[in-house]
DNA sequence: TGAAATAATCTAAACGTTTCGGATATAAAT
DNA sequence: ATTTATATCCGAAACGTTTAGATTATTTCA
C-alpha cells in the first residue's frame, strides 16, 4: 500500500509537504502542489483511515444501537430509518456501526462499551423511554447524540419526532365522522414514549368529540403484528365490543385486521381498524390500512445529519424538528361504498 | 484518557511491561502483572481500539452493504438477517459496517471505496445474482467475504445457502396432493440467483408430477408486496387463471393475497396461495401464510462467523452449508376443512 | 543596504499501541 | 570460576498520519 512516505521519496519532498500538498495547504508551492498530486493520483495513493483517526483522535463513526427484543425482529420501520441513516452517513464521509440489543441492561452496557472503546463520536437514538436512561447517561457523559423521539420532560438535546398527537387527532376525527363511538385501542407499553403520545393524542381527540376510551377497550400490544392479534382478539371477545380498533402501529394494526377476519367480521364494514406509521406494506393488504403517514427515510437522514453537525461542532438551524405525519385515508377504516 | 504511558508512569514500569502484561505474556512475573493489571482495572484503562488497529493493520470490522431499490426499502428479511450478522460480531469482537445501494455501479463503486480506503477486513454478501460481478470482485483481489447465497458456476468461496430447490418440491407436492393442476407463479427477476433455483425447484417439482408452468402463468415481481399484488392481478386476469400461486417470497405472497381478495376470491377456498421465507408476519394474516421457512437470523450468524473465521486465518470445518428448509403449511393454500 | 515580510520547505513530535531484539540480574550447570 | 540458562524487564522502532515550530531562500520596503 502506498503512504505519503513512498510519495515522498519519489518526489524528492518531505513528508510533511506531501501531506500539505495533498490537504490543500497553502503554503506549498502551485508548481509542487501540482506535482505531488500528479504522483499521488498515478500512484493510487489512498490515505490511511486508522492512522487519521489516530492522529485526529476522532472515529468518523456513529453508533446506532437498535432496540429489539428477541432475534425474530423484523420491524420494517427499522430497515427504512437504518437506510435513512446510513445513506445520509455515507454521503457526510462517516461510517455507520450498527448492533441490535434487547432494551435493559445489555443495551446500557452496549452504549457504555462503545463509549469506553470510543469505537463511535455519537449515536442515534430511537424509540425513547419515557425516562431515558441512555440519554441521561449520554448527557451526563456529555456524548454526542441525536434522537428520533422526545422523552418526558427535558429536551436539552437535538431531535427529530413527529406530532403523535396531531397523527392521531386525524384519527379520532376521521372515526367519529365516520359515525364511531365505541372505540378500542391497541397501545404498546406506555413506557415508550411515541406509545404515551398517540394515546394521548387520541384521548384527547376523542374527548373533543364527547367521547371516552373505555378501560377494557385499551389493550396494551407489543408492537408486532401477532400482539395486535391477540390483543385485538381480547378487545372484540368484550360482550360490547367496539366499532373501531385503532392501533398505534401498522403491524398491530394488521395483526389485528387478521384477528378481526378470523372472527368473521369485515373489516371496513363491520368494525374500522386504522394504523400508524404508514409501512410500505400497508397500502398492498386486504384491506388496505388506513394509517396515519412520516417519511421515515428522510426522518433518518435528518437525525444522522442532526447528529454529524453536532460532532464537527457545527451550528444547527434548528435543534427540534417536529413533524406534521398525514392521515392516510384507505379501506380498513370504511369502504368507500359506505 | 488513560494511556499505556499513564500506567507506566503510575506502577514505574516501561510501557512496554504494561503492555506485555495486560495482554498475559508470560516474560512478566506474576507480581508485575498482577500489581499492572490492578493499576490498569483502577484507573479505568481501556486500550485505544484505533491505535492497535493502526498497529495491527486490521480493521476488525465488517461491511455489508444492503443491496436494496430505492428508499422505501422494508424488507423484513434485511432486519432479520442483520441482527444476526450484528449480533455474531459483536460476539466475535468485530465491528458491522453497513450501507445500503441499489445493486449496480454504485454498489460497485461502495465495494471498491470500502476496499481502497481499508476500511473493512471482509465484506458480507446476500443476494446473490447469475454471474456477480461483487463476488468475482472480491475472488480477483483475493478480499475476504462470505455470502449467503450461490452463484451460477463456481463455487471457491464460503457460502450458507438454503436449498431452494426442495423448498419449492416441498411446496409443489403439497399443492398437487390439493389437486392444483393449472399452477402460476411469480419469481422475482432471474438475475437472481435464488429465484433461478426456487423457479427450478418449483419447476422440477411439478414436473414430477407431469405438470408444466405454462408461460403466461409465469410472472416477474420485484419482489415487494405491491410486485405481487400487481402480478397476482395479471395472472388471474387469465381467461383461464390458475387455481394456485407460489410466490417466490412472503412479501410478494401477501401481495398476491390481498389481489385475489380485491378480486373477490376467497383465499385458501378458491385460490391457494403460498410464498416462501416465513417472515413473521406470515403466520398473522389473514389466511395465514402456507410458506417455506429458514432461520434467516441463524443464517445471519452463521455467514458472519465463517467471515471471521476467514479473516483471522482459522480453518473452517464447512466451507459449503446448505440448509433444507421446511415447509410450513397455513391457511392460505387450503382451508383445513377442505 | 539592511531589516522586515513572505514563501516554501523541513524536522521532529505526537496520536497509542505492539513487538523485536537486547540488557540485566539471578540461578544452575560445568 | 566461568559458562549457560532462565526470568524479568526495557529501549526503540514501527504502523501512517497531522501539525507546531524552525529553517532557509526570496522578495519587499524604507
Amino acid at each position: 500500500m502506498i503512504t505519503l512516505k513512498d510519495i515522498s521519496i519519489k518526489v524528492g519532498k518531505s513528508i510533511t509537504t506531501v501531506s500539505r500538498a495533498l490537504n490543500g495547504y497553502d503554503d506549498v508551492s502551485q508548481e509542487t502542489k501540482k506535482m505531488i498530486q500528479g504522483a499521488a493520483e498515478e500512484m493510487g495513493y489512498r490515505p490511511n483511515i486508522i492512522a487519521q483517526r489516530l492522529q485526529k483522535q476522532k472515529t468518523d463513526t456513529i453508533g446506532f444501537i437498535i432496540p429489539t427484543f428477541g432475534p425474530r425482529f423484523s420491524d420494517p420501520f427499522f430497515s427504512e430509518f437504518l437506510a435513512g441513516v446510513g445513506n445520509m452517513a455515507s454521503d457526510l464521509g462517516f461510517d455507520l456501526l450498527v448492533s441490535t440489543q434487547p432494551p435493559g441492561e445489555k443495551e446500557y452496557k452496549a452504549y457504555h462499551k462503545m463509549m469506553g472503546d470510543r469505537r463511535v463520536d455519537g449515536f442515534i437514538i430511537v424509540r425513547t423511554r419515557r425516562n431515558d436512561e441512555r440519554i441521561n447517561d449520554l448527557l451526563k457523559q456529555d456524548f454526542p447524540f441525536a434522537v428520533f423521539g422526545r422523552i418526558e420532560d427535558r429536551n436539552d438535546f437535538s431531535y427529530v419526532d413527529e406530532d403523535g398527537v396531531y397523527g392521531m387527532r386525524q384519527i379520532a376525527d376521521h372515526l367519529v365522522s365516520l359515525g364511531h363511538t365505541r372505540i378500542g385501542c391497541i397501545a404498546p407499553d406506555p413506557e415508550l414514549m411515541f406509545a404515551a403520545t398517540r394515546l394521548e393524542g387520541l384521548k384527547s381527540g376523542l374527548a373533543a368529540h364527547d367521547i371516552q376510551l373505555n378501560g377494557s377497550m385499551h389493550k396494551v400490544g407489543d408492537l408486532t403484528q401477532k400482539g395486535g392479534y391477540l390483543q385485538a382478539k381480547a378487545i372484540m371477545s368484550d360482550p360490547n365490543p367496539p366499532t373501531a380498533i385503532v392501533a398505534c402501529n401498522d403491524l398491530m394494526a394488521l395483526g389485528a385486521i387478521s384477528a378481526a377476519q378470523d372472527l368473521g367480521l369485515e373489516v371496513g364494514r363491520d368494525v374500522s381498524i386504522t394504523g400508524f406509521d404508514d409501512i410500505p406494506l400497508a397500502e398492498y393488504t386486504h384491506p388496505s390500512l388506513t394509517t396515519v403517514h412520516q417519511p421515515i427515510y428522510q426522518i433518518g437522514g435528518m437525525v444522522c445529519e442532526m447528529l454529524i453537525k453536532t460532532i464537527l461542532g457545527q451550528e444547527l438551524e434548528q435543534k427540534h424538528i417536529l413533524l406534521k405525519p398525514s392521515l392516510i385515508i384507505r379501506e380498513s377504516s370504511g369502504k368507500n361504498n359506505r
